[in-house]
DNA sequence: TGACATTATGTCAAATATGGCATATCTTAA
DNA sequence: TTAAGATATGCCATATTTGACATAATGTCA
């Protein structure tokens, strides 16, 4: 399981190393990343609901498809300031992105 | 009152350009920037309440006291990123990060 | 099957963010 | 007042993130 997980991250892009520094990863990190992967699947869903092709939603925060794709598929080369202010083009909330910020897993429940 | 806030960012290096161009910074770009500015007003009140000094928390997140000066301050050179990362290393968790988020003016309440 | 739309991946130069450093300014206590 | 600690500001070389582009892969529908 936490060897799935490893390998989904990695697949991505994340550079986590060995094992054994995956499972040395700190809260704070891996609660980071969580966070991006929430807000990559929101944005995902939100631009479907939308029916927004990717082309689209580039146009909309003028960015490129291929960027969005990355944010998409969780690229760690993309920043929460980026995912964030596309959620907001699309019409997300403070309270929307707050609902995604807190359904991560959390750092403090170690 | 607009006015004052105009002054207010401009002094703290947001570059906003004319008053027409700040009145009509969309309602995303401000809601961007305001989510900035309570995370970092959130920050200091979370490192006060710690008791840490800057150079203390910037060991702790392995940054610069300037950094967090500037993480503080509101400085628009400082991504989410960085001050979310800060607001982890402060043991602040997905919930606390969310009512940050929560509270800074709604873009879509126009 | 093929044609077409959509999404994914790789690369790169330009833009932006970074830590670190020097130094200025502010705060506090003696 | 002065000294010392804390915070602010400016700068810079390096690192990361960016939009753009090409192209590959995947999906869709006839």
């Amino acid at each position: 399981m936490r060897e799935t997980k490893k390998e989904r991250l990695e697949k991505k892009g994340w550079k986590i190393g060995t094992a054994e520094q995956f499972l040395g990863l700190s809260p704070e990190e891996s609660a980071y990343i969580e966070m991006k992967l929430r807000l990559s699947e929101n944005l995902h869903h939100r631009r479907k609901r939308r029916r927004l092709t990717q082309v689209q939603l580039a146009k909309l925060i003028k960015s490129s498809q291929s960027r969005v794709a990355k944010m998409e598929r969780g690229d760690p080369a993309v920043s929460i300031d980026l995912l964030i202010r596309s959620h907001l083009a699309l019409g997300a909330s403070n309270r929307d992105l707050a609902e995604v910020i807190s359904s991560s897993r959390d750092s403090s429940s170690h």
